[in-house]
DNA sequence: CCTATGTGAACGAGCGCTCAATCATACTTT
DNA sequence: AAAGTATGATTGAGCGCTCGTTCACATAGG
């Protein structure tokens, strides 16, 4: 009768725990758990994070761990896929009141290049990460990296054509989101050297030149 | 008397293995398996690669493997090492006959892109990597990484005022080569992606517009 | 008393690494 | 040339250990 749960294939997408039945109750804890288990992984990496430290750091035993979470992989997923949310969710909100403009799309690369000075680490955590998912996820996860590459795009064609901005090619446009979002990772990666050299803003300032220059 | 060699903190630098006496023999066979390694970590990553399955690629036992190697971290730092040494080497040699010019500059990045295609699986495997490494060796890397971009900056330093180039300052100088280095990995991190649009070159040509708007 | 939830000892697969034993080859001795 | 010896190189079974996961049982709430 639970013979049925023997393989590790499991069957729907990505998040299946097990038999708790109040679903509010899983959503909450979930949450919890993955709050901490993003801590650990920042600061241990993914393997020497044990589940026992991620049940310690949580607050629960390891048995009810795994109440909540299938596998340790299904929770480095959802911790990838947090982690996207909220990067991609601040790049929104920096971008809600974007029209097309010189100034805004400066104001752009700034905003989102202090989300990535915000959450470098977990950008970081992203790139060492990703590859320990099963592949199937993996493909997932750099979707949503794209996405935000993507929110870029749709801005420079929402802007392309309008106020002082010229009409650009799509080939540009895609290079020009793709550039803004390395050289904002850039910064999270690079940071300790950049800053003996630069603030954030003054790297946002000339990175944002450079990104004109392409423009105009 | 074999109690000496119980702590497990090595004492010399990087590299110590056992007592094979030839060290001609030695050097050979710890090139031959470091290159086994490199495939292995491509294909599987650094955990999931097995001691065993690294002699059984490089055609060893066990047991001989750790005569030409002093543990499985050690191999790391080795296959770090020198895939480094071999990007900056192809780099060096793109750059071998540069004079100042917008021309050679435009060549020399595409050389470096062309580089960074070619080495892509392994600049992934860099970053994915470096991670696992002791703190120690970690910085180490992290300074072979930096090189490559000290050759660049170099490189424009030397252009900086001869020809048609104005004189830079420093701090240009440095975020442009900066920006070259990362722009160069950006290929090999989205080049599947990248690839729909543009081949290496449209897209070497364009980031070559790109940073040379930076600097005029 | 029954259902929902929490617990942590126990399991076992898998890992890096060691070391006593064996083999191969070169050098000595008679 | 044959037998003896010394030494470097190779082997792989197995040790010690970690870690993800499970499950028989405990506790709480209604």
């Amino acid at each position: 009768m639970t013979k049925d749960r023997k393989n590790k294939q499991r069957v729907a997408d990505p998040e299946v725990p097990t038999q708790i039945k109040n679903p509010d109750l899983v959503r909450e804890r979930r949450r919890h758990i993955i709050d901490s288990t993003v801590t650990l992984f920042i600061t241990h990496g993914y393997h020497k994070t044990t589940t026992r430290m991620i049940a310690k750091a949580a607050g629960f035993s390891i048995g009810s761990l795994y109440e909540y979470v299938s596998s340790k992989e299904d929770l480095l997923y959802l911790v990838c896929k947090t982690i996207h949310e909220e990067v991609q969710k601040a790049v929104e909100d920096a971008l809600a009141d974007s029209t097309g403009d010189k100034a805004v799309l400066a104001r752009v690369i700034r905003r989102y290049f202090t989300v990535c000075d915000n959450m470098a680490d977990h950008i970081l955590l992203m790139y060492q990460v990703t590859q320990f998912l099963p592949k199937k996820w993996q493909k997932r996860v750099l979707t949503n990296e794209l996405n935000i590459t993507d929110i870029f795009i749709t801005t420079l064609n929402q802007m392309s054509g309008k106020s002082s901005f010229p009409v650009l090619e799509d080939n540009i446009v895609n290079l020009v989101g793709h550039n803004i979002s390395v050289l904002g990772q850039m910064w999270a990666f690079r940071r300790w050297h950049l800053q003996k050299q630069f603030t954030l803003d003054q790297y946002a300032a000339i990175q944002t030149d450079f990104i004109l220059g392409l423009i105009f």
